[in-house]
Parts: structure tokens; C-alpha cells; sequence
DNA sequence: TATCATACATACGTGTATGTACGTAGCGAT
DNA sequence: ATCGCTACGTACATACACGTATGTATGATA
């Protein structure tokens, strides 16, 4: 943020100074990226419309083409903003919790608190558009999903060892109910507070089989 | 299935006696309905390609649109189709059960059986797809969600009068997070038998704040 | 057997979204 | 002040899928 990095003949006196260069270019694409990012979240991969996602950012398919090289670009480049998001605000902050158990609620309520944006979707949608396609971006979400059944997988398993989650079944098809639950669950709440938080533990919860969330 | 309907000079004899216009109709009907399903379940409604449809269920495009008006008609005669045979397979038995949280979890355990072919995700795609849009297609599937809700909702209001489900957020929320998280567990496990039945009563157990499933 | 309606297949026109080529205004350094 | 580069806007070419119009073979009827 120090404008002294520049030689800057510009005057770091006052006033809102004209935007450098690479900070016009940042802020284009991140209003694009934002954009995109609602528009998949609403729409899809399919259905969204380049033209949209560009006029809802004050832009046109200009500016979007001068970014990105194309939709599916754009598309990766969301997705992988999307997923940076979560960690740092979901992901991490659950992993800093003490017992397996505790991080799987933790990721449930964090996971409700991030999805009360309109940016919800966005990773659903695309799972539900690409599953059993061979396309860039469905394997990218793939990949994403596939992180978050390990993690699950894990945690499951720790959680059984100490004897703090009821044996079951095999640990994968719990972990992949349970973030499927999850999801399902936030979505369809579509974010309204404060409920979110405690029906998207409960259902976690109740998919390992605890007593009381 | 009587063939002394017609006048009949066709042998009633035996044999695959060719078939009649009305079923060969009703077949064509059948076959490309199914196959319409299959790719909602898959590819949603825009990405759904008709000539696809078509190749899948043995014809072109001109059997299609023969049979049907245009693709939102046939969407809506698919949407139609499975959801009357949800409600045959699913929603009518549920009914029968005695007391509101054997129906509920009854609704979830048949629910992931009827999930297991591959028409399962039909309605999520395309709830997912349509939502807050205004389109017939998703307004006819807005108003099968909700009468699922309208049902939750109900069940859970009756087993909190007789103190089988424990007091907590108001019943509508507690209902749309139940169904979100039904169908987003079932999707998920994608259908692998038998876990999935388990898995689903457990996710909805846990919604409504039950100590087990 | 002749004739009509039905159940399809084929061919065409059209709209729409993507990607690209080109034009242009604004930033940055000499 | 000027010139090159950057960040866009504009215009065009292409592809794809939908809907429709037309052709054709089969079943029904007399």
C-alpha cells in the first residue's frame, strides 16, 4: 500500500492520485472475478453469459478477453479464488480446533457463515454440472471436493479411534454423506441467520452418528 | 394389455404380432422420456442437447419434437413422470407409518432407494439450474419443492406437539435444511448400496435434533 | 388394393454466445 | 510534447442448438 515504491514524480500529496497501471488491472479483474463469481453461483458453467458477467462489473467481454484467455479460464480462476476464500476463513481457522470431532462441527457452522454470501453455490453447482464429465473444470472442482472427502476421511477416523464417533460405516461413504448433507443443507437454507449454523452441525452430527450436535 | 379391444382382424393368434400405432406410440413416448431423464439427471436443462436425447433413445429429433411441443414441454413431462413415481415409491408408503418421525425418516430411507437409478439428481440439477429464475420448468419444479417442505413441515410441527422431536428453529428452516440435506447426502453417495439408506435417516435424525436415527 | 393418417427422418432457417481481429483512449518514461 | 505499451471497446466470423418445414415409410381403413 506505500506509494512510495514508484519514483513517483506522481504527487504523493493527497486526493484520490489517478490508479497506476497494475492497480486499474487489479481492480478490473478482481470486479470481474466477483461477477463470475455470482453468475456461476446463480447460473452454471453453461448457462452463464460472458456479456453479463462483464456488464454486471462495469466492463465489456473487452475487458474480460484482455484477462482471461477464455470462459474456462475465467472459470478456473474463480474457482480457485473461491476455494483460497474458504480455507483461509473456513479451513483453517476449524483446524486449530482440538478434537476431531470439534474440527468437523467447526467446519460445519464455518461452512454455513461462508455460504451466507452470494458466492454460496458456486462449487455445488459446478459439481452437479461436471460429475462424470471429462472437462477442466469439472476435475478442478473434483480435485477440490476429492481434499475435502480426505480431510473428512481423517477426521472420521481419528474421531473413531478415540472413541468420540460411533463405529459405521466405511469411513469414505460417512465422509462423502456428510459433506453432501452439508452442502445440500446451507443451500437450501441459502443463508438465512443464525438457523444456518446450528441445522448444518446438526446435520453433521447426525451423519456421524453423534447424539446431540 | 387385452388385445380383443380392436376389431381385430389382426391375429390374436400369438407371436410378437406387430405392434399397434398407439403402442408403438406409447413406446417411442416411454423411451425417449427416460432417456430425457437420464440427461436432465446428467447435464440439467441447458445443457441437455435434444439431438442426444433422441440418438439415446434409438431415434432423431424428429420423433421428439413429434411427441413433444418443445423442449420445456418435454422437461415438464419428465418433471411430471418422476415426480409421480417418487410419490408412488416414496411418498405414498411413508405415509402409512404411525407416528411423524417414523414418516420422516421413512421419507429419507425411501428416498435413497428411489436415488439409487440414474434419474436421481433430476430434481436438484434442475433446482439448482432454475433458482430464483422465472421459468415454467423451474417454477413447476419450485412448486413440487415446496410441497415437500409444506410436508416436512408439518411432520415436524405435529411430532413437536407430541414431544418426539425436541423444540428448536422455527419448522419451516428446520424442514428446508432437512430436504437440502437428504438430497444432498444422497446425491453425494451417489447411490452405493446399502450404506446410503443409513446414512440419509442419520442426516435427517440429526436435522430435526433426534438422539438417533 | 387404394387411400388416408400416423410416426418418424431429413433439411433448412435463425438466434445466440463464443472467440478473435482491430481500433482507441489513457498511462509511463524519455 | 511525444511515443510505446497497456487496458479496454467495437465489429466480425464461426459454431452450435433450437424450432420448423418438408419428405417418407408404415399402420389403419374401406
Amino acid at each position: 500500500m506505500s506509494p512510495e515504491t514508484a519514483t513517483a514524480r506522481t504527487p504523493p500529496r493527497s486526493a484520490p492520485r489517478r490508479p497506476t497501471q497494475a492497480e486499474r488491472r487489479a481492480r478490473s479483474r478482481s470486479a470481474l472475478l466477483q461477477a463470475a463469481a455470482r453468475g456461476l453461483s446463480r447460473y452454471g458453467y453453461g448457462n452463464l453469459v460472458l456479456e453479463d458477467v462483464a456488464r454486471e462489473a462495469g466492463y465489456t467481454r473487452g475487458a474480460l478477453y484482455y484477462q482471461f484467455k477464455d470462459k474456462e479460464d475465467l472459470a478456473l480462476a474463480v474457482i480457485e479464488w473461491v476455494n483460497e476464500s474458504w480455507m483461509r476463513e473456513v479451513g483453517e481457522p476449524a483446524a486449530q480446533q482440538a478434537d476431531p470431532v470439534a474440527e468437523l462441527l467447526a467446519l460445519a457452522r464455518g461452512h454455513a457463515v461462508f455460504c451466507r454470501r452470494d458466492i454460496a453455490r458456486v462449487v455445488m453447482a459446478l459439481r452437479m454440472e461436471f460429475a462424470g464429465q471429462d472437462h477442466p473444470v469439472g476435475r478442478e472442482i473434483e480435485r477440490i471436493w476429492e481434499t475435502g472427502v480426505k480431510r473428512c476421511v481423517r477426521l472420521i477416523n481419528l474421531g473413531r479411534k478415540a472413541c468420540s464417533i460411533p463405529p459405521g460405516p466405511p469411513a469414505r461413504a460417512v465422509a462423502l454423506a456428510l459433506l453432501g448433507a452439508l452442502e445440500g443443507a446451507v443451500i437450501a437454507l441459502a443463508g438465512q441467520a443464525p438457523n444456518d449454523e446450528l441445522l448444518a452441525a446438526r446435520a453433521v452430527a447426525g451423519v456421524l452418528g453423534l447424539s446431540e450436535a
